[in-house]
DNA sequence: AGTATAGGTAAGCAAATGCTTACGAGTCAA
DNA sequence: TTGACTCGTAAGCATTTGCTTACCTATACT
């Protein structure tokens, strides 16, 4: 097999999981060491270490060193393609865009 | 263990993987046959068959019979709750708001 | 009837996930 | 230095995922 080195550790695959969007929720609203972050969830914390591992990994945080604790940081820009992704249908929620459609679909063979 | 009947199947797992966005993307445009689906991909055709009902599962799409073929239709209001979760970060890309949280972060003690 | 087409399902498998416990490396404080 | 503390990593394991091939049912055509 070819190893291919780093195939974009996947931003989607990353917020798959539940525990993960709640650790960017939580660093979302301020940094955070790897112990506060534990404290809100029933796993051990090397889960918790694996986890903010994949994040990680997505570039979805960053970690900075602060004595013995590694605070964790928020990387916003990274859920940019889920965003994008999503945002190509927000015409299926715009009423405006929605009517139109209607519309148009009046005028077609479907 | 316990066997939760049916712990809601994931919207957020259901869309991880590249195939099933595209899957996605293309029964946005138009609803379509299983054949027409697979003929866009390298997999057999029962690993669409699997990957379209992980679709299912989830709500993303729906259904139904029209002779021997099957037409999948795109359910959009099933991306809800990722469209909300994105949504609540969309601060961060809000130039004016973000000016705001930086005043009011001045202000506290965090 | 018989045959082709559309597509789901079962079985089998390799690889990836998600956890656990055990341990090691770095930091602070006595 | 000794010990407590923070945190990552390794190893092991059960489960899930994602594919394959083989097979089945149902519809359509002749």
């Amino acid at each position: 097999m070819v190893v291919t080195p780093q195939p974009e550790p996947d931003v989607f695959c990353a917020i798959s999981h539940p525990a993960r969007r709640r650790m960017l929720d939580l660093l979302a609203a301020a940094d955070r060491s790897v112990g506060a972050i534990a404290a809100h969830f029933e796993m051990s914390r090397p889960a918790v270490s694996q986890h903010l591992r994949v994040l990680l990994d997505a570039g979805l945080v960053t970690e900075q060193r602060h004595g013995r604790e590694r605070h964790y940081h928020f990387v916003p820009d990274r859920l940019g393609p889920v965003r994008e992704w999503i945002a190509q249908y927000e015409r299926f929620w715009d009423e405006r865009l929605g009517r139109l459609q209607k519309l148009l679909s009046e005028g077609t063979t479907e």
